[in-house]
DNA sequence: GTCTATATTGTGATAGAC
DNA sequence: GTCTATCACAATATAGAC
């Protein structure tokens, strides 16, 4: 019963040390990172990470351009469609990045927390990435209620989708629930934050 | 016109040291931090950090410590509170940490970056500052809408007030909003987010 | 208490044998 | 391609003069 995917297998060296880099990364952060660690997890010679990928930090720019662009990839074109609802676009939101978010779970904070530490280096990237100010998404907002900064909602959506993601480390220590049950919780708030979000909405 | 604290003026040495410390571990976080950076902010020669604190990891326990109260002290007694109805603990809790929040924006992604680099560390102190299953607020939410897990509600809360500070770096370089901005809209959540609230509450 | 100089350790990277 | 051994430098910490 090998639960854990042992990337210490088949695959090719190059492979196992990049794999083992996204799990080092995005569990303990940059500078926390040792490259021994990586080489250890990957089960691989220490070397051999220069050999294929000539320093830690090119080996980190792979990895974090990986997971900026799940974490980004999709929000750009859902918000700037013409076509569909407000209500359609949370819903599809919603969906893709809980299913996305339980699979990888350490990501929001991992690439929230190597932003803080260096803005400028992901600036460009993001800003192309992401267009959100005068998105189809930001005007339906500001039509269905211009009393509201639209941009409120924009962290609600956000807020609701991420933050228990981001949290789970603390909220684990607190409940003590155990991680089937949390991902129970997380598929179940697929459907709930589209209800939240219009009521929301709606609030007066 | 000063308008930053300048920290290498009249405090005693300790102080100073403590000062900068918090700035550049909450800002960076522990592992990217170097001892040099905290004895620059601070003014002072690197040998004094190390004469009042004996070591970084010393002068890290007081830091993250003191943030921790920060960002848990507040919620334990309100949560547990058998007096309040829901909408006076999300208005209390909402209306605290958003000032809270204003005045040191970099505390969520901070501590919660350690707890996770580090979560055996911070365990017993939880534990002890929140009781959240079984307070009264759990219960009062559980009454309220037997049919969802009040855990919904508890991450839904916190994430409409803390997420917006955690995802600052991000939104700020999506949208380019200004700083003083950024603030207006966190003061506008105070209320917003007791009447969304109520409005999740209700939602069928 | 504060400084300069230095010891000590940790960590990324490479040389060179196989 | 992979390994062992080692280098080079960065970072924490301390010794000892003032």
């Amino acid at each position: 019963m090998a639960k854990k995917k042992d990337i210490t297998g088949d695959l090719s060296t190059e492979e196992k040390i990049k794999e083992a880099a996204r799990q080092v990364f995005t569990k303990k952060g940059y500078a926390a990172t040792r490259t021994r660690d990586i080489a250890e997890e990957a089960g691989i010679n220490l070397a051999l990470l220069n050999y294929y990928f000539r320093s830690k930090e090119k080996l980190f720019e792979i990895v974090i351009m990986e997971k900026m662009q799940l974490l980004l990839g999709k929000i750009g074109p859902v918000l700037t469609d013409e076509k569909t609802t407000i209500e359609e676009k949370v819903e599809d939101i919603s969906e893709h990045y809980i299913s996305t978010l339980i699979a990888n779970p350490d990501i929001p904070l991992f690439v929230l927390g190597e932003i803080r530490n260096n803005p400028e280096k992901f600036a460009n990237l993001i800003m192309t990435k992401t267009k959100i100010v005068n998105s189809a998404f930001f005007k339906q907002l500001a039509a269905r209620r211009p009393d509201i900064d639209p941009l409120h909602f924009i962290f609600n959506m956000l807020g609701l989708i991420i933050f228990p993601f981001i949290g789970k480390p603390l909220i684990q220590l607190i409940t003590g629930i155990p991680s089937e049950r949390a991902v129970v919780l997380m598929n179940e708030r697929k459907k709930l934050i589209k209800t939240w979000f219009q009521a929301m909405l709606d609030a007066k």
